[in-house]
DNA sequence: ATGTTTACTTGATTGAATCAAGGATCATTG
DNA sequence: CAATGATCCTTGATTCAATCAAGTAAACAT
């Protein structure tokens, strides 16, 4: 389990409960990856192979090197969730796809990860729109 | 950097917005970090030592294992941000206590971290209890 | 054809995290 | 008070994530 990202010293309550949301996330989104006997980063990779993609696609949209891409595809297919197919396109590059058990997996992790549907669901339409302009406005 | 926790496929427009949300502040808490050359981990712990207090209750409040914290310690200790004094009551336990420059670097990754701040900032004092209160709801 | 960029891999290194095991001290209790 | 057990922390081993530097191979451009 990663450390929190704060709560370092909150100058407001409402600093306070957004420290508490993302603590709550994080940690409910690694045990539900968890439960799949996956880390969150493979977690995260297994779920954006809806398509199926190159490695330097997956390493720009997910902001890291992409040597580290290679680390977790290898782990993944390692695991018989995912491929690596020659793309006939450009020899150089290979393209990553979800196997049948990859796409069960990734699926049964979207069902434990609960937390963010279930926060959700505690708010009335009317209170999702609210919250929803509300993040907008504040993420700037 | 770490991957982020999602997005997985978002079912409504407000699990979506959560998503950006926690990646955005998890990127910001890292890249805060990274200014002053400290991991998030060692951040965090820096972070917590308001008061010196000992390892386990470290461990505790972080729920993670003893020895992640000894390791943490140990680097921010090399660092001259904290020292490891022997608790006079319990010569088992040790406390922990950030060091002036520890205090001084914490100081500067609280000021480095304005993410929450800025966001919280976006919105007026009414929305500002608005979000408060949905989140809390949200949280159960 | 040559040189450059692109796509990915490899190897090395650092750090986080967990587990198993152990030493030292405290606390209990027979 | 001595033996037992619990508690606090450390050590060692292992796994994975992440980054960097360097390398290979294929595409591209002139």
């Amino acid at each position: 389990m990663a450390l929190p990202n704060g709560p370092v010293t909150a100058s407001s309550e409402a600093e306070a409960v957004l420290f508490d949301l993302v603590d709550v996330y994080d940690r409910a989104y690694e045990a539900a990856a968890a439960e799949l006997s996956l880390s969150s980063a493979q977690a995260c990779v297994l779920g954006r192979l809806d398509e199926r993609r190159g490695m330097g696609a997956l390493a720009e949209e997910l902001g890291c090197d992409a040597s580290n891409i290679t680390q977790i595809v290898a782990r993944l297919e390692a695991l018989g969730l995912v491929t690596r197919e020659p793309n006939p396109r450009d020899r150089r590059a290979r393209l990553v796809a979800r196997t049948p058990r990859g796409d069960e997996i990734n699926h049964r992790f979207a069902t434990a990860f609960t937390f963010a549907r279930a926060a959700i669901g505690r708010l009335s339409p009317d209170e999702q729109d609210q919250l929803t302009a509300l993040l907008r406005k504040a993420l700037g």
